[in-house]
DNA sequence: CGGATTTGACCGGCGC
DNA sequence: GCGCCGGTCAAATCCG
């Protein structure tokens, strides 16, 4: 956490920095031509076009007024100057000036935004200290209960982590955007089609019996979490080796705890692919194979290998269900930038991982049956009371075994196939699912939107009518060359693209949004989960900052993203969008085209459906 | 020959 | 305590 803390710092003082000395740079190049030519006026009274253009009459006079030049500093030239110079009359000059004022003011206005993001930072750490604060009390109120003898906090907090199931289910363009709330944090997806098929289970149910430890889950979750001043935290970048892993090459105790003690959320992605896997932009090498049980298909295991010390792994598995669909799941964090093929996933992921970590960690420890559900520009976010369904997991059963909450973005919607409910599927093709928290995303649409696979590619029709579609998980092969059409959430993003000035959401989605944006759970998750995507897209590439102010882009509908923080980003939102600095949100967004998933030769490919390993 | 993949063995967690 | 299961390791094998 500290790591990303002190990333984030650098992200921001480092830009600034740059931006300084770049500007400081300009200047000193505006300020070296000028002060050659202007100088000389310091010393003496006017002959600097002498000095310049005509060799000085006398040696000595030069020489003195040499020596002047160059103690006499640039600013108190001018300022002396100044009069002289206009009556100089020489354009050259006052053009040599306006450059000199305009590198002045250029470096003010650095320096006003180095304050800003100063106290950005500031505020981000604030913020921080707040939450942690916050999560030390509910741990210790949750050790009180649980009684949790543990010796140390990291065990502690550890258990804690590890006791949340959530399901968080996240549709995005598939259902019809009747939105319902009740209450205060119950309410029922009216999905028609969801309900006739009596899904109850396989809706997203959320439990939203979150552990306070989430905060600190959170913070791992998100690529650039806000500042910390923890000091465990700051080991916990993730890791992979799990536990075990841990044990065997464990050499400093603390830090094999601190491992320990990260709990991963895990982004399940489904998506139609022939190909043995998909291709996400990073680099994998396959570690494992095996067959898990209630799935005649191998599991592989892969792991990223664009950076050595990468803890991102992933499994890929075939649904039983429906061989044509390969179920990929990340769990992990990278710890290298990544390619720019990679980023649209990995901040896909991370976001949703950070939506399901910070969720659950703003939810407070009572079990709120919370349903709402809303429409924001075709994302359909729901998040259902799951109390009746089969992945519903009890909270006497909850245990340390539930350490990896789940979240699915599930690409694999055909048109019109209703009956194809992801969640249908999920829920069969994943019978052991109740053990872990679990949610979805669904990016698919009901009716209109289409999928096709062709070699490899996956391409979403309809772009105009499914706009929602077009972007986050949209996959073109080819490399995006922009940042602007990317996003996390496609769909505000792609409205904001399509609709260039902002169209006020339609009644329904701003009921809906209101649902959403009046549970504080579901605010820090998305903010958390935003944020995260910002972080990821920081710390991946600084590429394509567009004009657009995160706010402006997090603006959704009427409602300006800005979540209050509960989220560990959330305070990002809170902050005044910053004017000059390199836009966060834009790094965030990748083209459509960011998501390659086509694999027809990707760094890693899996042997394939067939091949066999059992225990 | 080096890197990636395969695959049997091993380990730890969990349920019974 | 035992067995099941998921996950990982690492030697063997494959492949370019």
């Amino acid at each position: 956490m500290e790591e990303n803390l002190k990333k984030r710092s650098d992200d921001i003082g480092g830009g600034a920095v740059v931006k300084k000395e770049k500007i400081a740079d300009s200047c000193a190049g505006d300020e070296d031509a000028p002060a050659v030519v202007v100088l000389p006026k310091v010393g003496d009274k006017r002959p600097c076009c002498e000095n310049d253009d005509k060799k000085p009459s006398s040696p000595g006079k030069k020489d003195l007024s040499s020596s002047n030049k160059k103690k006499v500093s640039l600013k108190s030239d001018t300022e002396r100057t100044e009069p002289e110079y206009s009556m100089a009359s020489s354009s050259t000059r006052k053009e040599q000036d306006d450059q000199l004022e305009s590198a002045k003011a250029e470096m003010g206005e650095v320096r006003e935004e180095n304050q800003r993001l100063k106290m950005y930072l500031n505020r981000i750490m604030k913020d921080y200290q707040k939450l942690q604060m916050q999560f030390y009390d509910i741990v210790g109120q949750d050790s009180k209960k649980s009684q949790a003898a543990e010796n140390n906090d990291h065990h502690h907090q550890q258990e804690e982590e590890e006791e949340e199931p959530e399901l968080v289910s996240l549709t995005l363009g598939r259902f019809s955007s009747d939105s319902k709330k009740d209450g205060k944090n119950k309410a029922s997806s009216s999905h028609g089609k969801e309900e006739e098929r009596g899904n109850e289970g396989l809706s997203l149910g959320l439990d939203y019996k979150l552990e306070a430890s989430k905060s600190e889950v959170d913070d791992e979750a998100l690529p650039n979490p806000s500042p910390v001043n923890g000091t465990q935290e700051l080991k916990e970048e993730e890791t992979w080796p799990p536990s075990k892993v841990l044990k065997t090459t464990r050499t400093g105790d603390d830090e094999v705890l601190q491992q320990n003690s990260v709990k991963k959320a895990r982004v399940c992605v489904r998506t139609r692919c022939e190909t043995p896997t998909m291709n996400d932009g990073c680099q994998w090498r396959k570690y494992g194979q095996k067959i898990a049980k209630g799935n005649p298909c191998p599991r592989a295991y892969y792991r990223c290998t664009v950076a050595p010390s990468c803890p991102v792994r992933k499994q890929v598995q075939r649904c039983a269900e429906d061989l044509s669909i390969l179920i990929t799941t990340y769990e992990g964090t990278h710890n290298h930038p990544l390619p720019m093929s990679a980023t649209a996933m990995a901040s896909t992921t991370c976001a949703a991982a950070s939506m399901l970590l910070s969720g659950a960690s703003s939810s407070g420890s009572s079990v709120a049956s919370l349903t709402s559900t809303a429409n924001l520009h075709g994302l359909n976010v729901y998040l259902s009371d799951n109390s009746k369904s089969k992945f519903y997991l009890p909270n006497s059963s909850l245990s340390a075994a539930s350490s990896h909450p789940t979240i699915t973005l599930d690409l694999t919607s055909t048109p019109s196939s209703s009956s194809s409910f992801p969640f249908n599927r999920f829920s069969s093709a994943y019978p052991t699912t109740s053990r872990y928290a679990s949610a979805s995303l669904s990016f698919g649409s009901s009716e209109s939107n289409t999928v096709s696979w062709g070699n490899g590619l996956l391409s979403y029709g309809s772009p105009s009518t499914q706009p929602y579609m077009k972007n986050p998980l949209n996959i073109n092969g080819r490399p995006q060359s922009t940042m602007e059409n990317n996003s996390i959430f496609p769909s505000f993003m792609q409205k904001n693209n399509q609709n260039p000035p902002q169209q006020p959401l339609p009644d329904t989605i701003a009921a809906a949004t209101k649902a959403i944006t009046t549970d504080p759970n579901f605010q820090s998750a998305l903010a958390a989960a935003l944020t995260s995507i910002i972080g990821t897209g920081n710390n991946n590439n600084g590429g394509g900052g567009s004009g657009e102010s995160l706010a402006q882009r997090l603006k959704w509908g009427e409602q300006t993203f800005a979540v209050n923080g509960n989220g560990c980003g959330s305070s990002f939102f809170n902050k005044p969008p910053p004017s000059t600095t390199s836009q966060p949100g834009s790094l965030i967004f990748l083209p459509p085209n960011s998501l390659p998933f086509s694999t027809p030769k990707s760094a890693s490919t899996s042997p394939g459906d067939t091949g066999n390993h059992t225990n």
